[in-house]
This record gives structure tokens, sequence and C-alpha cells, in this order.
RNA sequence: GGGCGAUUAGCUCAGUUGGCUAGAGCGCCUGCUCGACAUGCAGGAGGCCACAGGUUCAAGUCCUGUAUCGCCCA
């Protein structure tokens, strides 16, 4: 193998040779048991969506996992990074619906009539979104691991696989079993667009400029209040077409025409429906002058929707009114939907609109009211609508039967461990039940012993912790109001509900069918809940809820996971399995077990659960992270991981979410292609601090391909990184015993350079030198530095450090500094020794964040000859056939030297000083010149013996450090602390005067706020002594070099 | 309406529990092609820390209020 490395870093070129090192070696994947004496370490990951590719916030995400997981992989934790994807239903079902559309194929509509005519319309379009699932999963998994994951892929599961799917049924029998899952008919957000319910956290709300309708209701007979004469009642609305299910009018009781006018009726224009006047507290009363909005727009009556409107709904039940549907699930007007009286009230006008998509018919309803005089005013009215975080259509709010969980209901029988071990008894389990818990959680209705209280409680002991902290508040403010939790969803693609219903006399005609009791089949109208029935069918345990309507008790059977054979009988017997299937959240919720095989007690769960840490984005915590707290406790009576660490979002230079639509995002590949993923995982690191939004501007940019993609020049701060790490890199692997010492060849034939130390005897290892033991303990501090700054999540943290030591202090100085050795035979030994062990060390440390890249030189430098230079001070990093599992390095106290760190920094100032003085006068870098300094014995001492460093830095041909230094002729002088850097052969007196003038100004401020300080007694009294002793110091050396300053300044006349 | 956050150099951002003269990258200015690197080297300029009060010996940092912007929740 050539130990030169190529010229140019090439990404690609590094890339795919690490991985296949990597992939050739397995180096990701882990068993099942943990081996002795070490500890399991494991993130399991927030499965993408197969929805499409990933974008630069999931690279961001998995960029900051990998690089927990490869520390702690290298810190010899056993560790798992579980892979995966989710189905995402309504997002996936909704986008292959499009790209059917798009193609002019057959798409969701044609196959849903396929399937009401019965050929089979949802297996063929579920065989569509299959394919997509295949061609995304692929894509996506390909594209993580580009970016590095070092994920164990042969675990790699989706949420709707078979091991998956196991945990899914079992969790949804255990639930419905337990009474925590019913069915009830209720307003629910409703998205006409792609027909489903979508719980609240699924829908975003937006402000829409909008209007206010005042619509006139006539009375039915006019009254008299304070000798007016009222014909008709004014109601205001931002949605006029849903007067259709008007069923009264509600006024505030304290409204002084309330007295006059409830109990009376009102005659619904267009419809014609009889409604009454109702008072409810719920009806703002009008003020034009009031700092409330909705006082200034209110008429003082309310229409009244209850089937359409959350706040309608409780005034309806309040009032005992009926309940009117009058849109089918798409949005149109429809009477074919629980609209009660429609026979009653049927008339030419209604029978207008019906057909009419939502918003023609407020058009047309808002025009009827116009042409007949009954339209008050208009007013522009901006307000939040709810829109589907899919379809991006207004939601409706829309009556319908959906499964619930239910979150606050206290869990029968305590020992949850129990219930993921085996079915219990269930009639065991209603006696639990009946002795309700009635503890609380402080401050709350949440019972301790319910879901949303398993999903609190562990926040609240601590056992949970969020980084950065404050999002724990978000997680309890959502988890304390938490409502039921609507799971169906009018979807396809999905986990299929395990229910089956039908009349429960067939249940009790079928002699299949055993220990059934009969008392408690419920009598309610609207919600299934109130008992969970246990009955065997062919001696296997099911759960049966019943409801009961003007047709007769419908009994609806949970079969659980494994039993066909049930299934079939149930089908057989007339009884259908229920056509919805579960929000997909229910089995993300599970993810965190089901992916190692729950309810399978596998060595895998054994091992890995609770895993230690969630990273996700801060819009997840509530539909995710909650549930999936919930969830693990109840399934498994554990949380899934102790640390929640939330990143930031990242957005476009003007502040906007990057988006398909916008055309501002970035495709993490390109970057890839165009920077390499090292650089763009260095760029994402870095970004990441405790903010929650980044930006990062958009730039077009050429791809070497010729295509043009978006990119941010941002990646370049990476990339420039990456080169200068593989130009650092060749330049000590061509300096190494075993490289191609190609400045040693040509250098070392003759001259040697001045002041540089010789070391006679070439057989030992030459002495060590300032330079090594400065960057050996600057090594140090930075291992402790990276350690602590990642244990606390902090990820820009460790890249400053390592930025800061490998290019300001590694390059620019120690390299620099090493060159005349490694011109000298004699003296090349230990500075080679030095350079290996660095370079090893900071390979190690960097190789989290940037895996191929120091894979691929690690590769080369692991061949080059490794030699003991110093034993103490470099403590062994043991070879390893690839970095990705190789030791972590770890700083030892005799690495560290505070003497050599202070001495270095003392010549690094006198170098700046003398370069800072050659800058200002021009000289050029190719005129050698002379400099001195003026400094006490101790200091000068330290210059002294490091002059040849000095004198090669600075390209000086002469330099004296002393106590007794004189300015010499013609010298320009800096002060800085205790010394006086003399520059000579400068000649501009009146260049020079003025500098120092400008210095002197300088130091007599400081010094000006130092006195007023000092001379402050109550800073000296008060402050921490350590301050005020740091002050008095100053004091001291400001005074010094403010005298040497004038000194210098009166010399030059 | 409630909550969270942001506002620091021309741009993008750091700035831990208040404590030396507020930092970095990019951009800008000056000079450098000597065998690691011009995706680079050396040096430099550039800041009323959004605004107004307050607490404190001391505020970019803590408190109150205002303004602008963003996100989450209802």
């Amino acid at each position: 193998m050539s130990q030169e490395l190529p010229k140019i870093y090439n990404p690609q070129e590094v890339q795919t040779a690490a991985a296949a090192l990597w992939d050739k070696g397995k180096m990701f994947h882990v068993e099942h048991s943990t081996p002795e004496g070490a500890r399991p370490y494991c993130i399991v990951i927030p499965p993408p969506n197969v929805t499409a590719p990933l974008h630069l916030g999931h690279a961001l995400n998995n960029t900051l996992q990998d690089i927990l997981i490869r520390r702690k992989r290298m810190q010899g934790f056993h560790t798992l990074w579980m892979p995966g994807t989710d189905h995402a239903g309504i997002a996936t079902q909704t986008v292959v619906d499009k790209r059917l559309k798009a193609e002019g194929q057959p798409a969701l509509a044609d196959y849903k009539q396929m399937e009401a005519e019965g050929k089979g319309g949802r297996e063929a379009f579920l065989a569509k979104v299959q394919a997509w699932k295949d061609e995304y999963e692929a894509r996506i998994i390909n594209q993580l691991q580009m970016m590095g994951c070092s994920c164990d892929w042969e675990r790699t599961r989706f949420t709707m696989d078979e091991v998956c799917g196991r945990a899914v049924r079992t969790n949804f029998f255990n639930l419905f079993k337990d009474g925590l899952i019913y069915r009830g008919k209720r307003l629910v957000n409703w998205d006409p667009a792609t027909q489903t319910v979508l719980a609240d956290d699924e829908v975003e709300h937006e402000t829409v400029q909008g209007h206010f309708w005042y619509m006139r209701y006539p009375l039915e007979q006019s009254v008299t209040v304070g000798g007016k004469t009222i014909e008709f009642v004014t109601v205001a609305t931002t949605r006029p077409e849903t007067m259709l299910g008007d069923t009264a009018v509600a006024i505030n009781p304290n409204d002084p025409r309330a007295e006059a006018l409830v109990g009376k009726m009102v005659r619904l224009p267009i419809v014609g429906r009889l409604i009454p006047i109702v008072a409810d507290d719920h009806v703002v009363l009008p003020n034009p002058e009031s700092e409330d909005e909705k006082a200034r727009f209110s008429t003082g009556f309310l229409k009244v929707t209850p089937a359409h409107d959350p706040n309608d709904e409780e005034i309806g039940k309040r009032h005992n009114l009926p309940f009117i549907t009058v849109m089918a699930p798409d949005g149109t007007i429809s009477n074919k939907y629980d609209w009660t009286d429609w026979e009653e009230i049927r008339n030419p006008d209604v029978e207008n609109v019906i057909g009419m998509d939502r918003f023609e018919a407020r058009e047309a309803i808002v025009e009827w009211f116009r042409q007949e005089n009954l339209l008050e005013e208009v007013r522009d009215y901006a307000h939040e609508v709810g829109h589907s975080y899919r379809s991006h259509v207004p939601i409706e709010y829309y009556r319908t039967d959906q499964w619930y969980i239910d979150v606050k209901k206290p869990i029968p029988g305590k020992n949850l461990e129990a219930r993921s071990k085996k079915q219990e008894d269930i009639n065991q389990n209603l006696e639990a039940r009946s002795q309700k818990s009635e503890e609380f959680i402080p401050g709350t209705d949440i019972s301790v012993n319910s879901l949303a209280g398993l999903a609190l409680k562990p926040l609240l002991d601590g056992r949970v912790k969020f980084y950065p902290e404050r999002y724990a508040k978000t997680y309890e403010n959502w988890v304390a109001n938490l409502r039921d939790w609507p799971i169906s969803r009018q979807l396809w693609w999905g986990h299929r509900i395990p229910v089956w219903s039908g009349p429960v006399e067939k249940l009790f005609k079928n002699d299949k069918v055993k220990d059934f009791d009969k008392s408690k089949v419920n009598q309610f109208t609207s919600d299934t809940r109130v008992f969970t029935i246990p009955i065997k069918i062919e001696s296997v345990l099911c759960a049966v809820q019943t409801r009961s309507s003007n047709e007769g008790t419908f009994a609806y059977v949970c079969v659980p996971e494994g039993h066909e054979e049930v299934e079939t009988i149930l089908e057989n017997s007339g009884f259908l399995r229920d056509t919805d299937v579960l929000d997909t959240w229910f089995s993300s919720a599970l993810w965190p077990f089901s992916t190692m095989g729950w309810p399978e007690e596998r060595e895998e769960l054994k091992t890995f659960y609770p895993g230690n840490v969630l990273c996700t984005a801060r819009e997840i915590i509530t539909l995710w992270v909650s549930r999936m707290v919930m969830m693990g406790q109840y399934c498994i009576g554990d949380i899934p991981f102790s640390d929640v660490f939330i990143h930031a979002m990242i957005q476009d230079g003007e502040g906007r979410k990057m988006s398909k639509s916008l055309g501002n995002g970035i495709d993490p590949l390109d970057i890839i292609d165009s920077h390499g993923a090292d650089a763009m995982r260095f760029t994402l690191a870095s970004m990441t601090t405790e903010t929650q939004d980044v930006r990062m501007p958009v730039e077009t940019m050429t791809l070497p391909d010729g295509r043009t993609a978006n990119s941010s020049p941002k990646f370049d701060l990476g990339r420039n990184f990456c080169n200068k790490l593989w130009n650092a890199s060749r330049f000590a692997l061509m300096n190494l015993e075993g490289g191609a010492d190609i400045l040693s060849a040509q250098r070392n034939t003759g001259e040697s350079r001045a002041g540089c130390p010789r070391h006679e005897d070439a057989g030992r290892m030459p002495a060590i030198q300032l330079e090594d033991r400065w960057i050996l303990s600057r090594l140090a501090a930075t291992i402790k530095l990276v350690d602590e700054q990642l244990d606390a999540y902090r990820f820009s943290e460790p890249m400053n450090t390592l930025y800061k030591f490998f290019w300001n202090e590694l390059c620019d100085w120690y390299l620099e500094l090493i060159k005349p050795r490694m011109r000298d035979e004699a003296a090349k030994g230990m500075a080679q020794a030095v350079l290996r062990y660095v370079m090893d060390a900071t390979l190690r440390l960097m190789h989290p964040f940037m895996p191929f890249i120091t894979e691929g030189i690690y590769q080369n430098l692991r061949q080059m000859k490794k030699v003991s230079g110093d034993t103490e001070r470099m403590p062994e990093l043991p070879d390893s056939e690839a970095l990705t599992i190789a030791r972590w390095p770890k700083a030892t106290a005799a690495m560290e030297d505070s003497k050599a760190e202070k001495d270095m920094s003392l010549v690094q100032e006198v170098i700046r000083a003398i370069r800072d003085i050659r800058t200002r006068y021009q000289k050029p870098p190719r005129e050698s010149l002379e400099a001195s300094v003026k400094a006490p014995a101790q200091t000068a001492g330290v210059l002294d013996a490091q002059r040849h460093i000095i004198m090669d830095m600075c390209n000086l041909n002469a330099f004296a450090a002393g106590e007794g230094v004189t300015r010499p002729e013609n010298a320009a002088v800096t002060v800085s602390g205790e010394m006086e850097i003399c520059v000579q052969g400068v000649v501009d007196t009146a260049a020079e005067r003025e500098r120092l003038t400008k210095q002197k100004e300088q130091i007599a401020g400081w010094l000006k706020a130092t006195q007023a300080k000092l001379a402050n007694e109550s800073f000296v009294s008060r402050a921490k002594p350590e301050v005020v002793q740091r002050e008095r110091e100053k004091l001291g050396q400001l005074q010094e070099q403010l005298t040497a300053v004038e000194k210098n300044l009166s010399e030059l006349g």
C-alpha cells in the first residue's frame, strides 16, 4: 500500500473504501446479549417516513445519533443503533394517490369504486403503496448509509412488518380487553380531502383572511323588547354553509333581550326548519368598544350547529338539541348522512345546494341571503382555521364513529409487568378494575394509573430528562391537557383494526362462543364503554364490547393475534372486520420495543430495553415522545429511554421552513456529492447549539456531474476542514518512519539550520522538546473537553474544540515547529513519535463526527511504524483493524503540562509580535531580520532556550533575549505583558510614534478603568477575593506596560 | 388568547453558574506560490450585545416592560 495519500482529497473514494471496510467486518452489528464487563448502549432510530427521501433535517437528526453511537462504541459499550422506517399511513397513501393521478393511472377513487363493487380494490391499491414503500425504504436506507450512519442494518425493521405487526395487534387487544379502547360517536377533526379523522395534534392552525357574515333569521312571531318590535335575530358566522344544520339560536342569559326571546322560535332560512332560541352562557355579549375581538364582532346571537362545531356540540348537549349532519365525508352538502329531518323540510331551495362542495355552498347560501335581503353585513375577519397536516385543506368538524383510547381511565390491575407476559384471567381483571385507583398526580385530574399518568409520572420523577430542559414543559403541558385519542383512520394503508362486528344475537346463537355473560351487554347508544366482556371462541380468549341503537345491539369482538380460525368463525357467522386502520402513531408508540420483538421475550429486548436516548425534533414531542413513554410503561412497565435530545429545525436563510413547495429544500445526497458526507456532518454538528431554529442560507450550485441543485455556503466550513485534515495528514504520513520521506531526503544533505538543536546520538531517542510537551498537554485538554461536552449533548462545542485544537494548535503551530526537526535525521525521532501519537488520538476524537475521512487516514497511519517516545506522556492507543472499533482516547495527568503551556504561549506571543511588526512595516517575508526581547530573567531564559523556534518562525538572522537588552537604534517595539519585543532595522519614526501612541492610549484606558474599579470601596469589599486579586495584578502589569511604552516613545525623540 | 424561543461584527452564529479588554467561520483590507494544504499562510479593520427601566461592587448574561420576527398549543 502506498503510504502517501493522494494529493487531492476525494470524498467519494474515501467514503466507498471506508464503508466497504466496515461492511466487510460487520462492525455495526451486535449480538443480542452483552459480553462480560460491557454495558449496553442503545438508540432506536426515529423511523423516517417511507413517504419521501430524507431531507436535511433527517441528515441532522441521524448525524447526531451516529455521533453518540460511534463514541459509545469506541468507549467499549455494547452498542446498538436500531434502524427502520415508518409506514406513515395518511401521508404515504396521499402521496401514492397523487402519483397515480399524475401518471394518469387509476387512482384511489377508482380503487374505492372497485372495492365497492367487490373487485378487490383495496388489495390492488395496497399493492401500489407497497411498491412505493419498497422503493423508498431502499432509498432511505441507502441515504442513511451514505451519511455514514452506523446502524445495525441486519436488524432493520418496518412499522408494518410481521414483527412490528404482532406488537401492534397484541397491544390493541390488551388495551381493548382492559377497556381502554372504546368506540364512540363524536365530533372529530375531519379531513375532507383524504377523508379521514385526524387527531388534535394532526391539525395545523393557520391564520386565514376570512369574513364574518351577518345573517338574519326571521322570528316565527315578532317580539317587542323595550318598545321595539323585533322581526328577526342576526347571527354572525365564518362558515355560513353550516347553517343548514342549525338546530337552535343561542343568546346569553344576561343579554337584556333574553327574557323576551328565549323560548321563541326562529324559521331557519332556506331550510325552513323551526328552531328555538335558547339561553347559554357560552354566547359572547356584544360590545363594539371591547378589547375582545369576539365581543366586537358578536351580535349577541349565536347560530348553533351541534353536528358541525365543537362549541355548538356542547351547547347541543346542554339543551338536548338534535344533531343534524349536512355534509358527506368529502365535504359536499349531502342529505344522506344523518340529516334526520330531511323528509319534513325538503324544498327546492335546499335541494339546490345538495351536492355542492362546502365552499361552493357557502357562496350560494350567502348569495341566497343577499337576494332575500337577509344579509345584513359582511365584515373582514382574520382567524385561525385548522388545516390537515397532510392535505393542507381546512378541516371540518364532523360527527363520526371512531375508536378511541381512554387516556385518563385508571388501568385495571397494578401489576403492569404481568400484562406483557401472558394473557391474564379476565374475570380477575374485571375485579381489579372495580377497585378504582383514587391516586391522582398532584395538580392534575390525571390518575397515576392511567395511560396519561404513565406518560407524565416518569417526567415528574426525573426518570425521563429533556435536553434542552425547557422542552419538558411542552411535554408536561400536553400530557396534562390530553383528551381521548382517536386511533381509527379511514385509510387502507396501515394496521387494520382487529375488531369484527355484527348483531350480538349472532354471538348468542353461535355454539362456538362460550362463557358470554349477557348481563353485561351495554344499553348505551353512543359509546361501547362500560364493560369489556371476556368470551371464549373455540377456547381462544376474546374480548367483546357492545352498543345499542334503534336497529338493535351490536357486538364488537376483538380477536388476539395468531387466531385466524376465530376470525373465520366470526366471518362465517356474518361478522365483518372493521375496514379502518390504526393511526400511524399507534404503531410508532410501540417502536422502541416492537423492533425488539415484543411481546416475545427475546434476549435483545432484555439487553437493549430500555434504550438510552431518543434524538428528535420538537414537533414530535407531543405526537410521539409522550406516546412512546405511555406505551412503554403500559406494555413493558418501563420507560423506553431516559434522555430525550431535541435538536433544532433547519430553516432557510429567511427563516422559512424548508419545503418542496418553496423550492428551498436541500437534498443531503447533493451535499454528499459536492462536499462529501464528512463535510456535511461537520457543518450540521457544528450548527447544533441549544437554539430551536438554525438558519441555512440556500444557494444554487452546480454539481460535479453538471446538474444544478440547492446548497448552502455553510457546508464550505466542513469541506475546508476536511481538506485541511487531509493535507495535514499527508504531511504527517510523509514524515513518519516508513513513509515517503521526501523532505528529509532532499534537505538533509548539507545545511543545518541555525539554532536547531542537534542530537549527536542517532541511535537513541532524542529528548522531548517544549512543543512536544505543549501539544500533548493541549491534546489532553481537548480530550477532556470533548468528553464533557458530548456527555451533555452539546454537539457544536466539541466541533469547536476539535477545530481549534487541530487547526489553530496542531497545524498552525506544532506542524510548523517540527518542520526543521523533520529535516534533521538525528533530531526527528521524538517529533515523529509525538506526531504519530497526536494524529492517532485526534483521528479517534474526530471519528464520531467525520467517520469516513478519519477512517481513510487511519488506515494509512496504522501502516506507520510506532515508536514509543515517552510512554508516560503518551499512554498506549492500541492498534485496531478499523478506527470505527478502535479505543477512545483518554487524557492522563502525565499528558498535562502547564509549564509547557505557559512557556509556549510566551514564545507564541513573541512570534506574533515580530510578525505584526514585519507586516506593519511591510518587510517582505523573505527579508531576514534581527530581533530582541527585554524581559525578566526567567522569561528571557525560556525565550533564549526556544530561540531556534523564534528565528525559524519569523525568519530572523539574530535573536537575543535578556534582562539587560536595550532597544537598538531604529528598532520598532511592542510592549506585551512584561516583555518589550524589538525588531531592528525598521526606520519609520513617525509611524512608530503613531503606533506607540495608540498603544499608550489603549493601555492608559484600561489602566484607568482598573484603577476606578479598585478605588471603589464596595467592589473591594463585596467582590469575590480572587476577582479583586486579579484586578490588582492587572493593575501592576498595566502600570509596567505603560511605563515601558512611554519610555520607548520618549526615546524616539 | 396561552406557552417557548430569537434579536451580539456586513452575513451565519458562539458566549456555561453575572467577573480580566465580547469571540469564531464566511465576507472585507494588506502582504505572501519556499515540497502538507490558495478549500491555503501571515497580519489587520470591523460591535451603544434590539430598545427602556431595574437588581448588583459588577449585566451580553438576572428581573420587568416595549418592539420586531419565528415556532408550538388552544
